[in-house]
DNA sequence: TATTAATGACTGACTGGTCAGTTAGTAAGG
DNA sequence: CCTTACTAACTGACCAGTCAGTCATTAATA
């Protein structure tokens, strides 16, 4: 009855890209870029850190594959959280920045930004990449609707990247309060419930009003 | 007429930490604290690396320093800024905000703020002094001035740290796209003209409507 | 089906460079 | 000429990245 003996390790070539992110992500997270250590990042993962060699160039390289891989999957999500439905723009707003929130609640991507606005002196690129694809799908779309909710009188006048500041700024700041503050015993933000009360003020101040019509 | 010998340094003792603390401010902001070097920092305050040893104990008590020395003179005004005169909560908040935005845009509190975002869980405390004695400052008096406000009835009922949200965030959203996007060729932000339009918009959507009094 | 050969995924001790922090010595200044 | 602000060469720890060797797995052969 001899004991099957555990192999030391398996072979795994499919999902160790999956496991080296995913403990990079933490550590990214937890410590930033500099003081997250490969040597760690290897042990969460289950590999030796010459496994990360494998499948990485470099811890650059593995820093930019976490962004990426957090952000382009979500990028759809995010993007139809704004799109919607073709209801007149205050209603849109109130589903908008529940359904903005929830997102953001659910997926690491607060923790992920707050590490692109930290590191994007160093990481320039990683910056423009968040620019590009999540920013601009966003803040961008939203203001393409501002204005198209102008002119179609849903909307008082003003600049739309402003309006879409007034709308977004206070998401921004409840996810980065969570990531910044909570964890040092500062309040705690829901920020789903912030999102429905916002709505309400900023539909209201965006709304033209009745003397105005 | 010998030429007079410049001497190859000078002793100013009472100058060296605030030029220090200066270059110190600068490479922190640029690269963010881990990847600062003392010898940058020792090479732009025009000393050796040994005499920043003189003055701070540690790279990190330089970096203790350099956030203190920002945020704490600055306190003061920024308390001020969000505190003004006893006239009805509307009214202050037009003044407020673009009065705030022209503070932040004078002083490299954005960076310094970015900063303790990025580096809050390894210096856990400097991100405890931030929430203490800017977050609580600024926000948590504005937070009163709301239920003040709220019990006069010249706001509108709701949670008023989620109001505060609604009209500090696109401040900070403001603030970071500065820092983050503005750098790397994203559009410009006039925060003093953001300011002006958030309020407006802001203070409509915070006031008791008509039809509600 | 059992045995052997070939493959390549994986390991972990090692290295070279980097950089925070130290200190022996120098010169400014009273 | 003594005190001390300051310099610059130095040290040692740390860590990203390397590579020679190991072993799980698969394919070929008997």
């Amino acid at each position: 009855m001899a004991p099957v003996p555990e192999p030391r390790w398996r072979r795994r070539k499919e999902a160790r890209p999956a496991d080296i992110v995913a403990a990079a992500l933490e550590l990214f997270t937890e410590k930033g870029f500099a003081a997250a250590r490969l040597d760690e990042i290897a042990r969460r993962a289950g590999v030796s850190k010459g496994t990360l060699y494998l499948y990485f160039d470099s811890k650059e390289a593995l820093f930019r594959a976490v962004v990426r891989d957090v952000v382009v999957p979500n990028v759809e999500a995010l993007r139809e959280s704004v799109l919607g439905s073709a209801t007149p723009f205050p209603e849109r707003l109130r589903e908008l920045l529940p359904r903005f929130a929830a997102i953001v609640t659910a997926l690491p991507i607060g923790a992920v930004a707050k590490m692109v606005i930290g590191e994007s002196r160093n990481f320039p690129e990683l910056a423009k990449v968040w620019h590009d694809d999540v920013i601009l799908k966003s803040i961008g779309l939203l203001v393409e609707l501002l204005e198209a909710a102008q002119a179609r009188g849903e909307v008082r006048a003003g600049n739309p990247r402003i309006q879409a500041f007034s709308i977004m700024g206070p998401m921004l700041l409840g996810i980065l309060w969570r990531e910044t503050f909570t964890p040092i015993g500062g309040a705690e933000v829901d920020l789903v419930a912030a999102a429905r009360q916002h709505a309400e003020t900023v539909i209201d101040g965006l709304s033209l009003k009745e003397s105005a019509r």
